[in-house]
DNA sequence: ACCCAAACGGACGGGGGCGTCCGTTACGGT
DNA sequence: ACCGTAACGGACGCCCCCGTCCGTTTGGGT
């Protein structure tokens, strides 16, 4: 008998392709409608039945986590690049406005970036560390005496929350909005030069992040 | 026979309380958890049947307008005031502070505000009054050279959408955020002084408002 | 005390989304 | 060309939500 060892299972062309097609339709459907759009909306665009989908993704969640891998490490790459910019107010910046326009490219990734699923996903577990990270940039950023001194990690994280707030428009106002956002966000965060001290910020609050899909 | 106008109908009494208490358990419903709320919650909430509660408001958009009616007056009247204030830039601020906070103490009325509901509901209607006004007050604000010259009217309904995304948090944390981000909108908003010419903004979207709740 | 109409609320139909079952199709190895 | 099996997809059950129907209760005028 040949010793003909099935290498990790054979896997059937067509399985293969409709699971490519699969994942592109769902960048397009969840990056444009955003993680609510329904499941079927997706097999619809990929041209294939329900069953085929929820079989090569057994549950939403686990679609939206292939789904995105790419946005993720653009993520990381993004948060890489601004620790290891020179100046770190202009890795801070630039950070800010990658990520917003990560968030404003995909409706699905800011919600999956953004929403604490009841089961953890690694979306949370990767945000602790990117926000760690950040926190050191941030450090360096306030020792230029660029960023504003009484700036929190927290505070990203409420505005990334609020930029959320834009994503309910279409695509192009949503990336115009976006930049729009994000140039005030780096006005706001920056220090206020010379004199003129700004007006000490109200308390930080204690950010728990949301669970909108599915509140029991 | 005695001449016994039944002036305006006689109301029953335990209608007339139901009616209350529908409202009363609608502003805390939706208040707490957004329009998203079942009828049935709010049906619950009061202690009366779904049918009940259709009876007194037809739809749920009818319930919803009668529920934010006096978060609308406050709303006028923040216009109003900032408007009548001596100094244009403190009215602008306290109008923002005055409009994130009502937002923040009622997730269903920043909702209702902020969407533009299929039908249009007279929110809208404020809403355009509301910016209209807003903008002259912007317009004498830039004249004293606090409020920065690039700021667009549009900018504060970025601003408002992007507060938005903050109400997916429990009550406490909501309002505690909703205040930070209220100073940082103020922050950035203010015509940066002196020397430094902040970095110009990028162009203003054209926001047509979200239409969330049914979208067919 | 009586009565009837106004008001109530449990139960119903319709729609939509998630995830699954099972009869049918077609890949790919011989 | 043939066939076994992996892969497919229409149809199904389940749950939640909106808005309505109809038999029952109750306010309040006489």
């Amino acid at each position: 008998m040949t010793n003909h060892l099935p290498r990790t299972v054979r896997v059937r062309s067509d399985a293969r392709d409709n699971r490519a097609r699969i994942l592109d339709a769902a960048r397009a459907v969840f990056g444009e409608e955003g993680l609510s759009a329904p499941m079927r909306e997706v097999a619809r665009h990929a041209g294939v039945g329900p069953a085929t989908l929820y079989r090569h993704f057994p549950t939403k969640q686990a679609l939206i986590a292939e789904t995105f891998a790419e946005q993720r490490r653009a993520c990381h790459a993004a948060v890489r690049d601004a620790l290891a910019d020179s100046n770190p107010w202009h890795g801070f910046r630039s950070l800010i406005e990658r990520i917003c326009e990560l968030h404003a490219h995909s409706r699905g990734f800011a919600d999956a970036f953004m929403t604490a699923f009841p089961e953890a996903m690694d979306f949370a577990a990767d945000r602790q560390r990117t926000l760690h990270v950040v926190g050191e940039l941030a450090r360096r950023a306030q020792e230029t005496g660029q960023l504003r001194p009484d700036f929190v990690v927290d505070d990203l994280i409420l505005m990334l929350m609020a930029h959320r707030g834009l994503q309910d428009t279409p695509r192009a106002a949503r990336i115009t909005a976006s930049r729009r956002f994000a140039a005030y966000v780096i006005e706001a965060f920056g220090a206020a030069p010379g004199t003129k001290a700004s007006t000490p910020l109200p308390p930080t609050p204690r950010l728990q992040l949301t669970h909108s899909p599915s509140t029991p």
